[in-house]
DNA sequence: AGCACGCCGACT
DNA sequence: GTCGGCGTGCTC
């Protein structure tokens, strides 16, 4: 039972292949990537000189949720114009829509089709490049969506619609550039004009003012006073690709042994041209970012574009700072918010090849970059890489497929990778490149545990409930905060009690639309529903028999409370969705931490994501077991990949850092892994586990999930799918299985109720049949359900 | 997604 | 007798 890569494996009815056996209604043929001939040699040679001329024919994908590609009649007029990868204007239904021509169609569609002609070509050159058709094809095969809406969902707004090509003007556009390298004193008081400052300060000293305003509300005004004060200059600049500005910031000329080794493969490797992936792992704080840059530096003296991918850029200033101060303009930030015009205008820079360098989250994998050379994915294991609607696409996965089809290198880098990537490296077919010591030999955080059987928290004074922070985590904190530093506490779960329950009949408080329980914010004095929103007053009897209420799971709140009580010298604050509900208050908090203006930090992931605190050397992850318990096969992995992010950091800066993990499960594998640093020893075991069980890396799977009004109609709906796949289940030597229909494990969200299906094959070749039966019995489930597939699904809830 | 066709209730 | 509700079906 071999798993393969993503992208070697041939994707039944993908572009190199006929159409599938399976397929309903009258497809054209697709057309082989790669050999670009003009459509009129074409012609020619589908249609040899014959008197009266068979018209000439296009596959078209249309942008509208239909499946397949549609097949047009080219006007003579046209014929000449046409090209692949250009967006045009079709006659659709009764109206028009926008088109993307992929290439001569082979052969007229059925009999009982009337052919209609392609109305007009809406631009001169293609939009599309040429390997990001055959990316966007593999994209929509693979993750089943329709290839029109994958193509229009890839093009920045202003393509997206069947309007002609206009030139986004090279827009005046505003940069602040910071005229200090910290924020002085003078600001202490002028919160939000600290944070817009610092924020700049963190992307290297130089940014467009749409992207300050993006990330922290208000902040153009901020910058105009900072502006008034000297502390910053607004410069009004021609958005050009080309010119290197800003402050070229901390080229460090020396590298460790480990990044130069892997530098010198990647140069290689860059040099010949030729796809050729990579695992780059490192240890939190190795330098795997400066390894990036100089493979990046290396692509640009080739005159090769590169792509980095990373995890949710708002929360990563620093890499973005660091490829604007190292290139200047030649790179394009592509963040979620940029607008509409300034999205063109950069999707348009990297496809004249203006702009050679695009870093951006996962759709940044369909960024137009002209000549690829390299691509970065960073922190490859995150699962923000996952889109989780429309069309659910692994971004990391992608970016190898993309790297394949464009000849270029590919290199994923994580401090804890994936289990897939890692046994892609075991299979021989990622190289890998392993930095394993700190830069400035700073040493690895030791990590301990507090088993929380043995070392009951002391009650203090609250005396309604049962306390979190056990006596050696308080002894460590005041330890830590006597000596002048700072700690973080992680908790996973925001609120203050996480279940409400009844000491008389034992129901605890649900949500009224979702099968989950109601979490008490005592903040706010009222109970919430983390699914759908709902809040209400917390009631003080139980709803069912009036009997008196327990409160019981931990969230942060508790643990800031906890931590005020015990500690009430401590300077603390909370940081999770609730408190940081805006991204000016998130950079303030952050900003507040860095200058040491506070001790404590409580927060949920927020803390954990790459913030580089120099001050902290102690971090306590409050209840390691939160994440374990989560119904879902990857649960011990993301375990394991949370502590460690949480653990690296401590000790950033000069100071060695401790860690504090406690638990109710010592035995647990990844908490006793983590403790001994033993990433390759955990992987080890839990590859083992996912073979035994036949999961990823050792499977491929697909979830089908429905959602309905009527809890009777959805579960006849889902037993209705799960009979279409067992009857055309193959031979069972063919290894693949289906589990359910079952009730998902969320049972309802929002009134819907829910069901799962869920497929595991050796490989995705053996689920696509079945996918397509089950697509093809979607036409006749009522509307009231809505099914999705999921394809290589990220989560099982 | 649009935009039809299509067969059952309250209005001039 | 009509206007119109949105269920379902198709679009080269």
């Amino acid at each position: 039972m071999e798993q393969r890569a993503l992208w070697d494996e041939p994707a039944q009815g993908s572009s190199e292949e006929a159409p599938s056996s399976g397929s309903t209604g009258e497809r054209t043929s697709r057309v082989r990537p790669g050999r670009e001939l003009s459509l009129q040699q074409q012609a020619a040679t589908v249609a040899p000189a014959v008197s009266a001329s068979p018209p000439v024919l296009a596959s078209i994908a249309v942008a509208r949720p239909v499946r397949g590609e549609f097949t047009y009649s080219v006007p003579e007029s046209l014929v000449s114009q046409l090209a692949p990868g250009q967006r045009v204007l079709v006659p659709f239904g009764r109206g028009t829509a926008l088109g993307f021509y992929l290439g001569p169609a082979a052969r007229p569609p059925g009999e009982n089709v009337r052919l209609k002609p392609i109305q007009r070509v809406l631009e001169d050159s293609p939009s599309l490049p040429k390997d990001l058709i055959a990316l966007l094809r593999f994209a929509a095969e693979h993750y089943r969506y329709p290839l029109g809406e994958v193509i229009r969902g890839s093009l920045p707004p202003g393509l997206s619609k069947p309007v002609d090509e206009k030139e986004a003007k090279p827009d005046v556009q505003q940069f602040a550039v910071a005229l200090v390298n910290e924020v002085p004193p003078s600001l202490a008081r002028a919160h939000a004009q600290s944070a817009a400052l610092a924020y700049l300060l963190a992307v290297g000293g130089s940014a467009p003012l749409e992207e300050v305003s993006h990330a922290i509300p208000g902040a153009r005004a901020h910058l105009k006073s900072l502006a008034s004060k000297g502390l910053v200059r607004i410069e009004e600049k021609k958005l050009e690709a080309g010119v290197k500005e800003g402050l070229i910031q901390g080229r460090p000329d020396r590298l460790t042994p480990e990044q130069d080794a892997a530098g010198v493969t990647l140069r290689e490797a860059l040099d010949t041209g030729a796809f050729q992936p990579f695992l780059l792992h490192g240890v939190t704080g190795s330098g795997k970012t400066e390894v990036y840059l100089r493979a990046a530096e290396h692509a640009l003296s080739l005159g090769k574009g590169s792509l980095i991918l990373v995890p949710e850029i708002a929360l990563t200033p620093q890499l973005v700072g660091r490829f604007r101060s190292r290139f200047g303009s030649e790179v394009a930030v592509l963040h979620s918010a940029l607008k509409d015009r300034e999205r063109l205008f950069h999707w348009q820079a990297l496809r004249k090849g203006e702009v050679k360098i695009a870093v951006g989250v996962r759709s940044a994998v369909f960024a137009p970059v002209e000549n690829l050379g390299l691509i970065v994915v960073d922190e490859e294991h995150d699962p923000s890489f996952k889109q989780d609607d429309s069309l659910r696409y692994q971004a990391r996965d992608l970016a190898v497929v993309r790297g394949k089809q464009a000849g270029a290198v590919v290199v994923l880098g994580s401090a804890t990778p994936a289990l897939e990537t890692l046994e892609n490296v075991k299979k021989g077919r990622y190289r890998l490149l392993e930095l394993k010591r700190r830069v400035d030999d700073r040493p690895m955080p030791t990590i301990e545990m507090v088993d929380l059987r043995q070392e009951r928290p002391r009650d203090g004074m609250m005396t309604d409930e049962a306390p979190i922070l056990s006596p050696p985590l308080l002894a460590a904190m005041e330890e830590t905060l006597g000596r002048g530093q700072q700690v973080i506490l992680f908790l996973n779960r925001r609120g203050h009690s996480t279940v409400l329950l009844c000491e008389v009949c034992g129901v605890s408080l649900k949500c009224t639309s979702c099968d989950v329980c109601m979490t008490h914010h005592r903040s706010q004095n009222r109970v919430v529903c983390h699914y759908c929103g709902l809040a209400m007053p917390v009631p003080d009897r139980c709803l069912e028999c009036t009997g008196p209420m327990l409160k019981l799971g931990i969230g942060t709140e508790r643990v800031e409370a906890e931590v005020l009580e015990r500690i009430p010298t401590a300077r603390v604050a909370r940081l999770d969705r609730d408190s940081a509900t805006s991204a000016e208050k998130l950079t303030e908090m952050l900003a507040a931490f860095a200058r040491r203006e506070l001790d404590v930090l409580v927060g949920t992931q927020m803390v954990a994501k790459g913030h580089d605190f120099p001050g902290v050397t102690l971090v306590c992850v409050v209840m390691a077991d939160t994440s374990l318990a989560i119904p879902d096969f990857r649960a011990a992995e993301r375990t394991f990949h949370l502590l460690t992010q949480v653990a690296g950091r401590a000790g950033r800066g000069k100071d060695p850092g401790r860690v504090l993990v406690q638990t109710y499960n010592p035995d647990a594998e990844p908490v006793k892994r983590v403790l001994a640093h033993d990433f390759d020893g955990f992987a080890q075991q839990e590859l083992e586990w996912r073979k035994a069980l036949a999961y990823p890396p050792f499977a491929r799977m697909a979830s089908i999930r429905l959602e309905g009004e009527h809890p009777e109609q959805t579960a006849s709906v889902a037993r209705h799918l799960g009979n279409i796949i067992s009857r055309n289940m193959p031979p069972a030597s063919v290894g693949v299985r289906l589990l359910g229909p079952a009730v998902a494990p969320i049972a309802k969200i929002r009134g819907k109720t829910r069901w799962q299906l869920l497929l595991k094959g050796p490989t995705h070749v053996a689920l696509a049949p079945l996918l397509a039966r089950v697509e093809a019995a979607l036409v006749d489930v009522p509307s009231a359900v809505k099914v999705v597939i999921d394809v290589d699904p990220g989560a099982m809830l």
